[in-house]
DNA sequence: CTGAAAGCGCTAACAC
DNA sequence: GTGTTAGCGCTTTCAG
């Protein structure tokens, strides 16, 4: 239909020059002081040729996209889906766009993900890394662009925020809990790998074990995409050890593959065994019996990760601190980890 | 570190124009017969310096951005969560990007992301559209973009491709199994939309009710981000029509919603009343009782969309045809629908 | 207060 | 086969 304007086109229709409209435009018509008459004119033929400024152009002049990039595991998960949600809301009122990948925790593919973003020029990143991709982002911020890290952070890189929940902790008095609910022989499902969220968790769960004397007994599931191999090898891992009566599972689609697994074993939770699980999940609240979490703060989480990247945005490079920001999780009790309840 | 380098720069350190990288840098050396010396000497001087061309500069002299737009309801939603991993895999390969949005069944903000997405020069759309953006969306096909709808699509908007399920035949096939499972008393919970796909279930539903020589019970809840409110007129709806053996949810989560009210109510899946949800989730398979549903094929959804939209992107416009598939969906009997296996 | 003009980095028609 | 150069649409310095 209608042509695509041009700021020159304009312009010549109201015989001024492309600055002046450039610097109404762009607000600054009182700093240059034009006449109100000027601002007028332009701003309601503007108006009425529904004329928008080419956004690539502007990009390639001034360097800014207005993008923000953001990288995760997998946007299929819950708990990833929610905070793109929130982060993308929050951001569109701010007048930026999230473009979005899931990298699978591949570095290979995280890898290209950020030289593709590069070349995009983006304002900015959110990323839950996978690990192995420490020197790209040390570049990355290095090169000025600010970067938040979420849900797992990186050893050794620089100058890049984070916020996270409190794993160690957080597994470590669900550990408890168990225990005060007379389990004792309480296993951890995790998966195989050195992400510091899982490293954590890890960690909370072996200094609760040690301390109430128990024994520890991990089991780490390679990471993958198919869930009928997470099913088996827990499955597996149950049947060779009989002697738990409790079970952690340390990321929400463990403890669904986990759910399966119990359900083909047809053993009874709480029963047989107490289930509790890293992260909550519409599911776990209907399952029968329910499943009590470790319930991540997403609203929370979202918020620190956007309102920090923002910040940045605006701040002078050489003015910008980089910081940490833990925020504390919510055991939600539910009764596949109280045996008397059920 | 390294200052980014233009092909200017790379042109004068080789001594050459340009032109001739420019040439090789996009592959048509052959066909502009570049001497291979020449070729080699560009390329690995390109890769020794890490250049790579600015995407900005490239996507504002030829138009075209390679960047797709995805426009779904709610990213948070497993249904269109996985359909957007899906497409971001395969378009990923296809050396496209995604910029996605949720609209939140919003047509208001459906509009400005068009608006937006336009600005932005993508190379094309692919939208569960919501309704009231038909004039939106005829203008943008209309400009020659390519726009690829699914899940739902707009009466009277011309030159767009919709992927579909039969959710009509869908609906009326799953009261037929109900009515074989002797459930007599079937409602069903649908959205208060006239969204395509909800009339269609909705259809099915009267089609099957009638022909069977039933009555008819249908609850149009309003469209909600809140769980909660949903929650509650459910409740208050099975209340009302203690006459009801069997719940057909219209979408997964008035399934789970539904759920939570039937837990609520305490009264048994079943025993009391048996319940069928359009559109298959991970708590329906350990759901106890295990909760039939009607399975979309997410993946050839996904598949079709994609495949369509690449294709048209390499298609001259006048030489293209829109169309419409639709595909059929699964129906996964469960126990929630098995009055004797219960 | 307003205008002319120099780029941002790339592509491709047109020369040679 | 390779080089020159005119834009793509915008911002912004520098003159007036």
């Amino acid at each position: 239909m209608k042509k695509k304007l041009s700021i020159v086109d304009i312009a010549r229709r109201l015989n001024v020059s492309t600055t002046t409209v450039s610097f109404i435009l762009n607000g600054r018509a009182k700093e240059k002081r034009i006449s109100s008459e000027m601002v007028e004119k332009v701003l309601s033929f503007v108006e009425e040729v529904g004329y928008k400024p080419n956004v690539l152009a502007r990009s390639l002049r001034t360097g800014k996209s207005h993008i923000i990039g953001l990288m995760i595991e997998n946007i299929a998960n819950p708990f990833f889906a929610n905070v793109a949600r929130l982060i993308e809301e929050n951001a569109y009122t701010k007048g930026y766009k999230i473009i979005y990948s899931s990298t699978n925790n591949d570095s290979e593919k995280a890898r290209e993900l950020i030289n593709i973003f590069k070349e995009r020029h983006l304002d900015g990143y959110i990323i839950a890394p996978p690990e192995g991709i420490e020197e790209e982002l040390s570049a990355l911020a290095k090169s000025g662009v600010p970067v938040v890290l979420f849900d797992r952070y990186l050893r050794g890189v620089e100058n890049v925020d984070y916020v996270g929940i409190n794993g160690r902790d957080s597994i470590y008095n669900a550990v408890h809990h168990l225990v005060s609910s007379s389990y004792k022989n309480i296993g951890l499902i995790t998966l195989d790998s050195l992400q510091t969220q899982m490293q954590e968790r890890l960690d909370g769960y072996e200094k609760a074990v040690k301390e109430l004397g128990l024994s520890a007994h991990v089991k780490k599931i390679a990471y993958s995409q198919n869930e009928k191999e997470m099913v088996k090898s827990i499955t597996a891992y149950i049947k060779r050890k009989p002697e738990l009566d409790a079970l952690i599972f340390a990321a929400n689609y463990l403890g669904i593959s986990g759910l399966k697994a119990i359900k083909k074993l047809k053993l009874d939770i709480n029963d047989d065994i107490a289930v509790l699980v890293f992260d909550d999940h519409d599911l776990f609240e209907l399952h029968s019996p329910s499943i009590t979490a470790i319930a991540q703060p997403i609203r929370e989480i979202s918020e620190k990760v956007i309102s920090i990247l923002l910040d940045k945005l605006v701040t002078p490079p050489e003015k910008r601190a980089s910081g940490t920001i833990i925020l504390p999780t919510r055991l939600v009790v539910r009764d596949s980890s109280s045996k008397n309840k059920n």
